[in-house]
DNA sequence: GGTGTGCGGTAGCATCTACC
DNA sequence: GGTAGATGCTACCGCACACC
């Protein structure tokens, strides 16, 4: 048993593992995972599909741009009492610094950055004076085509330099959310699942938990073993900072079933502990019964689509001027 | 021009916590 | 279990401004 898992989520772990081993004994792959083997050029991997009824609330480009504008804090050499002191003397934008004698010339630089449109330009400038989590960097989502963002986790066999065993990528399509799933059904397939993944989420926004610390670092380390090419630098929503402030008041506690929990009421069923998930892939690999994949494969579904809705949430607290 | 004050920026440190 | 990053705190530096 791994010593940082506490007991009860280890034996939780054990119960459905059994259960999931006793249901698909005997079965093949195919029958306990709907799915289909794809190729890429390196080799072949198998796709899971799916898709939920889902309308995602966007930020509007005009209401971003008036929030980012009304924080003075925003220019260099701003802070709380200059901000203050600059309201008083009727400067409510930044707009209106440009007919300001000492500020003229950083209110005219950050507006030629946020009128270039580049989210990517915009993200990194405020990520400068505000930490990451401040509500303020999702306004930099109504910059992006929300259309082409997607949400990403991965499953793996471990915290550093071990395999990626699954890719889960969502995105919406009208009023629903696709959830696309790359698994290695062996170690061997992971090359072809990272190539065909990447090429998924090549140049679009991306939405995750943690994904900036973990995922994106993680599958950059693969794709540098497998001599597959450069790293994956996309506009990158990491959620975990915001759920942090946002669950700051209510609980220490800011894994994404949590906050799901609190917000969406959802309680999940036979849900794998993060940690077991190198467990349940192994005795897979052991036995050749898919039945430990299935929770696996459940738990990354659950995790994407929870990460449209917690995103979706967020753009709509903001919209609503939070 | 010299000096003092206030404010903003930054660096360093400890602690905590998410990911599998 | 390793790693990266956020947060909170403190201390210090440098700049702008007001005053003499």
């Amino acid at each position: 048993m791994p010593s940082w898992l506490y007991d009860d989520a280890y034996f939780e772990g054990q119960r459905v593992k059994k259960k999931y081993l006793e249901a698909y004994d005997g079965a093949c792959l195919e029958d306990a995972i709907r799915g289909t083997p794809v190729r890429s050029d390196i080799g072949e991997c198998y796709l899971i599909e799916s898709s939920t009824d889902f309308s995602l609330s966007k930020i509007d480009r005009d209401n971003a741009r008036n929030a980012l504008m009304s924080n003075l804090r925003l220019l260099r050499g701003i802070g709380a009492g200059t901000e203050q002191k600059l309201r008083k003397a009727g400067y409510s934008d930044i707009e209106s610094l440009l007919g300001h004698r000492r500020w003229h010339d950083e209110a005219k630089r950050f507006l030629s950055i946020v009128d270039s449109g580049d989210a990517c330009r915009i993200q990194q400038e405020l990520w400068h004076w505000l930490p990451k989590s401040h509500p303020l960097n999702l306004n930099i989502t109504a910059f992006t085509e929300v259309e082409r963002l997607v949400a990403l986790d991965i499953e793996t066999m471990g915290l550093f330099s071990r395999p990626i065993i699954l890719f889960g990528a969502a995105f919406t399509s009208g009023d629903k959310i696709v959830t696309r799933q790359y698994l290695a059904r062996d170690i061997d397939e992971e090359a072809a699942a990272i190539s065909l993944f990447t090429a998924l989420v090549e140049n679009n926004p991306l939405v995750s938990y943690n994904g900036r610390a973990f995922d994106v670092p993680y599958i950059n380390q693969r794709r540098w073993y497998y001599d597959l090419g450069g790293d994956i630098e996309n506009v990158h929503f990491d959620m975990l900072p915001f759920a942090r402030r946002f669950m700051k008041s209510k609980t220490p506690d800011a894994r994404l079933t949590t906050i799901e929990k609190y917000l969406f009421g959802q309680e999940r069923l036979d849900d794998v502990p993060g940690a077991l998930v190198p467990e349940f892939y192994e005795e897979y690999l052991r036995t050749h019964n898919p039945g430990p994949l299935v929770p696996i494969v459940e738990h990354n579904r659950n995790d994407l689509v929870s990460l449209v809705r917690l995103f979706s949430k967020f753009c709509e607290d903001c919209n609503g001027g939070h």
